[in-house]
DNA sequence: AAAAAAG
């Protein structure tokens, strides 16, 4: 379960692509020169192989998070990547949302890789992973929002997300990019509580999640018919055997039988070697972007263990360290393991004087609403939540993250690797540095932590629990 | 256990 070996491609040593010998096609070769040259990469071309087969590897790119990648493409176009927007197919009133309203300058690393591979006809499937604020979902808002006609009032692109939070997030961010587009888009989180939408959707994008999204569709309010783009924001979890699976697959395939060429894409930052392989069933032919997981830990996070002697422990370096420490930093995520835990732990602290929230998905849509509405405004500092929050949730100020519970499997031992590479990554936001404390307390804590660091191949340091001025010294690290 | 939820 632990490495499948090099990739395809990567067994053969690397030749530089200017090292490529004269009789490359000529098109061929110019365009690898220029994808090198743009992404300062090193690319071996296989023009003779069945499936023309692309694979780079990048030397650069750190800041936006892809330093060795895979990339497979798997038609007979030739992509340029591309180093403004301006290349890129967009129309004008979408490269204004990009530079007005979003003030982007460039592309990052993953949009200009995936954007032409995605926006080049024949819009191929697409499966990318990329760090944890790369920007991703730039990519799959470009691509919904360039392949729906604003004058055709029908829904033409789908987004799929595993929470409402990220659904409103992804709403948010499409809403603005698009704002000069006259596309319009509806949500699942939408819809208040106790009041349900029966009119067809005539918007052109739809961003939901799996429950709303299947109601929706079964009672005709929203048609597949013209679906012509399906985005899985969080892919893998998703596409994840014992959750999103079954759901996402059945809408996979009934869109697929109205519109067999419907464009599938596939982003999440992690992808584990089952759901990988998953992935690749369900769109055998679509172009591919990995990243090694060695590659993956995030160095902008710094990443801290704080062994406890007891349970009760953990409530103590909360009250004691953190939340006298944090509050003037910056803000903070406590992930809990379960909703209850929540709930408790809420309460516990704000019986003894200490402020926070706290969200779990037993709560009201509109309640869940407030509570991240009021975090988002800095009203609040300090988040104790399940994992609804461990994936996606883009608050630039959070630059603590706490691991209260560590992310393991229902058996309580078995990390959950995923989980945890995600839950750190919502501190150190848009290039900001972070830092996350795992409490650890007892033998099988104590197995999770060495398991992580492993699997990553990253050194967790240690923080002494009592140690007030190291906690004090490492929190200011995050500023 | 969590996530969606008109279940």
């Amino acid at each position: 379960m632990d490495d499948d070996g090099p990739p395809p491609g990567f067994e053969q040593p690397q030749k530089h692509w200017a090292d490529e010998e004269p009789d490359t096609p000529p098109g061929l070769g110019i365009e690898a020169d220029r994808l090198a040259q743009d992404l300062k990469l090193i690319a071996k071309v296989e023009p003779d192989a069945d499936e023309p087969d692309l694979t780079l590897r990048l030397q650069e790119g750190l800041r936006d998070g892809i330093e060795e990648a895979r990339i497979t493409t798997q038609s007979d176009t030739i992509y340029a990547s591309a180093a403004t927007f301006e290349e890129l197919p967009l129309t004008p009133e979408i490269l204004q949302g990009l530079y007005v309203e979003m003030k982007f300058e460039r592309p990052s690393k993953i949009q200009a890789i995936t954007l032409p591979m995605v926006l080049t006809p024949p819009f191929k499937d697409l499966i990318a992973q990329a760090h944890n604020g790369s920007g991703k979902t730039t990519c799959f808002v470009l691509s919904m929002l360039s392949r729906v006609d604003p004058g055709i009032n029908k829904p033409q692109a789908l987004c799929m997300c595993p929470t409402r939070e990220l659904v409103t997030q992804n709403l948010n961010v499409l809403n603005r990019m698009g704002k000069y587009t006259g596309i319009r888009a509806t949500s699942t989180a939408s819809e208040t509580d106790g009041k349900f939408r029966k009119d067809p959707i005539t918007e052109q994008v739809v961003i939901g999640a799996h429950g709303k999204l299947k109601t929706w569709a079964s009672k005709r309010v929203l048609s597949l018919e013209t679906i012509n783009i399906l985005v899985f924001d969080e892919a893998d979890e998703m596409l994840k055997a014992d959750g999103f699976a079954d759901d996402s697959v059945r809408l996979i395939k009934e869109i697929r039988k109205r519109n067999p060429k419907v464009q599938l894409l596939l982003f999440s930052a992690t992808f584990n070697d089952s759901v990988k392989r998953f992935a690749m069933q369900i769109a055998p032919t679509a172009n591919q972007l990995f990243v090694a997981k060695e590659e993956l830990s995030l160095d902008v996070i710094a990443q801290y263990n704080v062994r406890c002697p007891n349970r009760d422990a953990k409530v103590r370096v909360l009250k004691e360290m953190i939340f006298p420490n944090c509050e003037r930093l910056g803000q903070t995520i406590i992930f809990v393991r379960s909703r209850d835990q929540a709930k408790d732990l809420h309460s516990a602290m704000e019986k003894d004087g200490y402020k926070c929230t706290s969200i779990q998905g037993g709560m009201e849509g509109s309640d869940r609403d407030r509570v991240v509405q009021e975090f988002r405004d800095g009203i609040t500092k300090i988040l104790i939540s399940t994992d609804v929050l461990s994936r996606g949730f883009d608050v630039s100020q959070v630059t603590l993250v706490v691991n209260y519970d560590l992310p393991v499997e229902r058996d309580q031992r078995t990390p959950q690797y995923e989980t945890y590479l995600h839950r750190i990554g919502r501190s150190g936001r848009f290039g900001r540095k972070g830092v996350a404390f795992n409490l650890v307390s007892g033998f099988e804590d104590e197995k999770v932590v060495e398991a992580i660091s492993a699997y990553f191949h990253k050194k967790i340091e240690e923080v002494q629990w009592d140690d007030e001025d190291k906690f004090i010294d490492v929190l200011q690290k995050s500023l």
